[in-house]
DNA sequence: GTTCGTTCGATCATATATCAACAAAAACAT
DNA sequence: ATGTTTTTGTTGATATATGATCGAACGAAC
């Protein structure tokens, strides 16, 4: 059985994060402005997150997308009859696929095999890692100079970075720079020993050529986040997640609320040493009065939560 | 034991037959025995997984792809049925291997402009390749520090040496590291801004991050070979290979027979600077002679000799 | 040939997914 | 406000997929 984050019903949720300008826009307007074709808006978000999704990562469950959408099993089944007869999939039993002739070229890499392993682990929570992702992209706008973790979540940030010109993107993730190879952006890493199933580029070396630098906006992934701070389960890793905060304009840690109250081997920096979080739900209050109290701002990228007033 | 999968036809197209099971999988990125977390996977993935394992080895294991996947033998079973019926795989006792026709147009990334991309060129003389990549291994026994140029046949050679283990493999390529990082050998990177097709660390901080070390044995690649020396189409690989062939111990150029009397943009080094060629053919006759003069052991390793292990 | 171990496929029981129809809720129009 | 339309959720029947069993078929070794 595949278990998904539970919410309640009733809860309040932010408005989404996670839609292009003009559909978030018109969503932000809801209360007092214009009030036209709402209920349309939301069935195209369910949409355009299902072939999101599915461009990533080429293959989706109902089930998950029900979980993570908050919405019925029947809905995305009904979603999903009608892309498919837009020919922008192919249903299966359980979920889709993407249809072949999709427009997109799919990205080379996926094809390679050495994937498969990381996209599995990827696609949990898939939808709320995207979100998070865009909300991210958002937040790097102008940045020229960017740090990016090792992680699922920052590699779906890296795929979205990847084609920006004039920005050098530092990595200690070989992963991330092995799918930031595609793109326009330059791409920099830190010499050193490669380890682990993050393939993560660390040790003195590493640190080294990386705490000279500056660096306009941080991306931080993380394994765990507690009111006491933030948590990771590599002693390596954490040593350049310390670099990268010490060094930037702007720090951001990427957190789904999977995350939320969850501790982990190494408590990598407290609260006050970052200025954004990023995650996909409300934090718990204890979380949410210490994020304040530390004067993080708090963005909420849901992947697609209906508005409550 | 139990390994009864065996290729009487088109031995060429599958080269790693002297990869056990176990390595088998793991090349080709299947999930490992995470059997904790139980995760459905879609019948459609299922199928997607097991073709790409085909396109690439030829030849899979009912047992391990149902361990892997963590679903039972029978389904795996029905799977292959449905994907012999559809043409695409032939069954055998115990697995299935690859069907001749399926030669099913891998996804072309778009190439860059000046030299033929990574993935055309990996096709080209695949054959060829892979033999120089076998023997290049014979030839590495024993060797402890290994420094493993950027190119198609290196990466070759790369995936024959990432499970070995007590090994330090030093690559300029991203690409190389990324391939050895899903295996046991432990793998170094310089720093520095990755570049181009190759996805090569280059510039004067990754020089000078190898320049330092001293390797067993440097494996080269090369794009050209003329009784003048080597030759590549890049300045700043080139600079790396010199490097390598600076600070080794053992220093070997691999290269197929179609790069014979190929003269590309940039004069790497003379022949007296390496020891061993390795390729596919005999050299042309004033090749040979410059070789000979030069003290350069040819070795050639024919694609048609079957290899065994 | 024989033996032994493995693999295969038919069948069933179970779990899961789907669909149609209806019920509920929300949004819209008047 | 009221009623209508659209969208979404629920139910139960049906269809499909999966896993386990077991006899039969196969391959390897002798």
């Amino acid at each position: 059985m595949k278990l998904s984050i539970d919410r309640p019903a009733t809860e309040c949720a932010a408005p989404d994060r996670n839609l292009n300008r003009a559909e978030r826009i018109r969503l932000a307007g809801w209360p007092g402005e214009k009030t036209g074709e709402k209920t349309k808006v939301l069935a195209q978000v369910r949409h355009s997150r299902i072939l999101d999704v599915l461009a990533e990562f080429g293959a989706l469950s109902v089930s998950d997308v029900a979980g993570q959408l908050g919405v019925s099993e029947m809905t995305v089944r009904r979603d999903l009859a009608e892309l498919e007869k837009e020919g922008k999939l192919a249903r299966t039993h359980g979920g889709a696929v993407r249809s072949e002739q999709s427009a997109e070229p799919v990205s080379a890499p996926a094809a390679l095999p050495g994937e498969p392993s990381f996209q599995l682990r990827t696609v949990k929570n898939a939808l709320a890692k995207q979100a998070i992702a865009v909300e991210a992209e958002t937040l790097s706008a102008g940045a020229r100079t960017i740090a990016l973790d090792v992680g699922t979540t920052a590699l779906l940030l890296a795929r979205r970075l990847q084609d920006r010109q004039h920005t050098k993107i530092f990595t200690s993730s070989v992963r991330n720079a092995f799918f930031l190879g595609e793109g326009l952006a330059e791409v920099y890493l830190p010499g050193g020993r490669m380890r682990g199933d993050e393939m993560s580029i660390s040790g003195p070396a590493a640190i080294a050529d990386f705490n000279t630098l500056w660096f306009d906006i941080a991306f931080i992934g993380i394994s765990g986040l507690t009111a006491q701070g933030i948590y990771d389960y590599s002693f390596d890793d954490a040593e350049m997640k310390r670099v990268f905060l010490s060094r930037s304009t702007r720090k951001v840690v990427l957190c789904d609320a999977s995350k939320f109250s969850c501790m982990s081997l190494v408590h990598v920096a407290d609260l006050e040493q970052f200025d954004v979080l990023i995650t996909d739900a409300e934090p718990p209050g204890d979380i949410a009065k210490a994020l304040a109290a530390a004067e993080v701002e708090v963005r909420i990228a849901s992947p697609a939560r209906k508005m409550a007033s």
